[in-house]
DNA sequence: TATGAATGAGCATTCATTCAT
DNA sequence: AATGAATGAATGCTCATTCAT
């Protein structure tokens, strides 16, 4: 199962009164900048919101930006962890591939927040290439996941760039419908979905 | 074949000096806001750089608000035409697929600014529910087509948003690995990738 | 006789509303500056004071500090015009030496503002070395002026930097004094005055 | 000759961790300052280059404003004694001049951060009126001088205030030239300078 | 239509000072 | 005495929009 709703909890060791507000800072900043866009949140509102005088935010952060940054790096972390949990060694290749598109899914869809800032500011200037190759890094894992379903003949062969992309790109597409209201996201959908995942990169004797 | 270069030409009746200005601001605008950004992109820098003063584009757009939504109404029509171009009915249903996802791909790809433009506009709240409601008219006739592959059992039966959206999904993160240039999109791997949007929603014994 | 009260007016030709705004901005910030300083001086006072909207203010200037700068070229050409009036050639060179020494002082006493401003601003790293190189333009001819007493040995050999500073810094000593009302600067002080300086630079028989 | 370094020593008899710790304050300050300029230079920054933490610096002085007054202060003493030292009532008048002048001149010449910080806050608002008469108690012993020079007819019956601003004027004048390194200032120069001053104070008879 | 100077509310950021530890 | 995190008022500057010409 996944992780449930994130709470921008920082490591228990580096607990302290300045992790609460940096914390606080951040929570607060991610709600704010999802629901009204980095340029209509001025760091006055996150100071009067987070109830953390502006002056400290800028103690703790050297600059609205970097507020950006650390998010990013923080939320790819979480999805990081939620992709890869309950790996199940024992399970079959599929049952594996369902189970990590299923928590990605479960993660967005839980997370809406974090969802739409990682969507809104994957290509965004505002994120630095250095925060942007540190985020790519939980990426890691699954890639090889997809390497070794390469390298058995399981998957056709495709790109892994092509293969990674294009697989992530369908798990978005059907949190976007979720998230849209379009139509409800139900156990039925979200089989369809993975399965036609499935279909597009399995080789024939493995569907 | 796909339509070359976008070029904001308005209806040619209703070209006129003020026309031209329309045009020039809108290709001004476009351009300046995907490469600096919205907020990056003062009113002011787009009358020094298009050469009309600051009062005539108010003359012409009641906002800058409005200039984007100009712009995303009139990329999506584009959009709508190209996606359509060439359309053979004596093709067969698979190959006019391959044709369609073709049609948009090279839109996107040809047109690096729509597609940019398009893609961090589409949730946007500063594009109003009216303009987006103008831009989904475009998917209709595709929609269309797919309903038919739906009844004529070609396709899964997959829900009808999910299979939209999934398969322009795909597209998108074929044309967002090309202008990331993580690798070279060549004919080869543009075929994988439609490959794996047929497989992903077409009936076995169709594939 | 020296001009009279320095009134910022730019070229008579160049005149216009714009002009006026520049004008009123300068003469303000002028003001301001001299009597609260620099940082002392907002720009939001600049602009309540001389009643020109902040925006205004930056659609002539840059900057604060190129407002700065162009007070102290406005001042310095004013200065400059100041130091030469009444040139009598047919004076002899002591008479000249007391009517140029009289004139900077007169343009000084008369002008506490730009006095003041110039004193504090010489050795500023807010004027910009562009700005100072423009401003010793306005020496060059009473440079060439003691380049003619020491040709003609009238003046003592001394370094023509050395004896430029001197005077100029005994013209500055005597405005310090009156400024500061330690004394009452009549008449008979300026003339005691002038003549200190002469006799430090004068050869013996010229006295 | 004239004391090396001020190496703002407080009284010996105040030694101790906190006199160090003042010291350092005080150090620190006055180079950034000098270097900086006063609204450039934070507390911030001085506690972190002195290694105080900001409340012991507050523990120490009231205020920014007190700190920059305490080097005031202190700087005015330092240059009090410089400017006395080796007075040898066996000299005459003249070479006691000689001496003074150059004791001054060497004192500035040698601590470049107290001469420009003399300079630039002689006139401040900063500095407390309070502050200010106690710098110029240090000038006493000089004014004594010079009017035991204006009773015995050796210099030529000038206003005190005058002859002292003047002659004052003159050394700064060489320091500026020193430190502007628009020419090298050598034993000769040195003579020439002090030469006018003479000349421009002295009756002809003692030439 | 067309112009562009003028407006002023709004924002990111700084920094002297305080105070709980 | 010593610390340094916390404070929040204050500042330089921006920019969407208006309006007199």
């Amino acid at each position: 199962m996944v992780t449930s709703k994130i709470s921008l909890n920082l490591q228990p060791n580096e607990r302290s009164l300045c992790m609460t507000k940096k914390e606080k800072i951040l929570k607060i900043a991610l709600e704010l900048i999802v629901n009204q866009g980095i340029q209509e949140t001025p760091m006055s509102q996150i100071s009067k919101v987070s109830g953390v005088a502006m002056g400290t935010i800028y103690h703790h952060f050297k600059s609205k930006n970097e507020i950006v940054n650390a998010i990013y790096i923080y939320l790819k972390k979480e999805m990081g962890n939620a992709l890869l949990e309950e790996k199940d060694s024992s399970k079959d290749y599929k049952a594996l591939f369902y189970q990590f598109w299923n928590n990605l899914f479960e993660f967005y869809q839980k997370n809406e927040m974090a969802f739409k800032f990682l969507q809104r500011f994957v290509q965004s200037p505002l994120i630095s290439d250095e925060t942007k190759v540190e985020g790519l890094e939980h990426y890691k894992p699954i890639i090889s996941f997809f390497e070794e379903g390469l390298r058995n003949n399981i998957l056709k062969p495709i790109d892994i760039v092509l293969l990674t992309e294009t697989i992530h790109g369908n798990i978005v597409s059907l949190v976007q419908i979720h998230f849209q209201q379009t139509i409800v996201v139900n156990k039925k959908i979200i089989d369809q979905a993975i399965d036609m995942s499935w279909s597009s990169v399995a080789n024939k004797n493995y569907e």
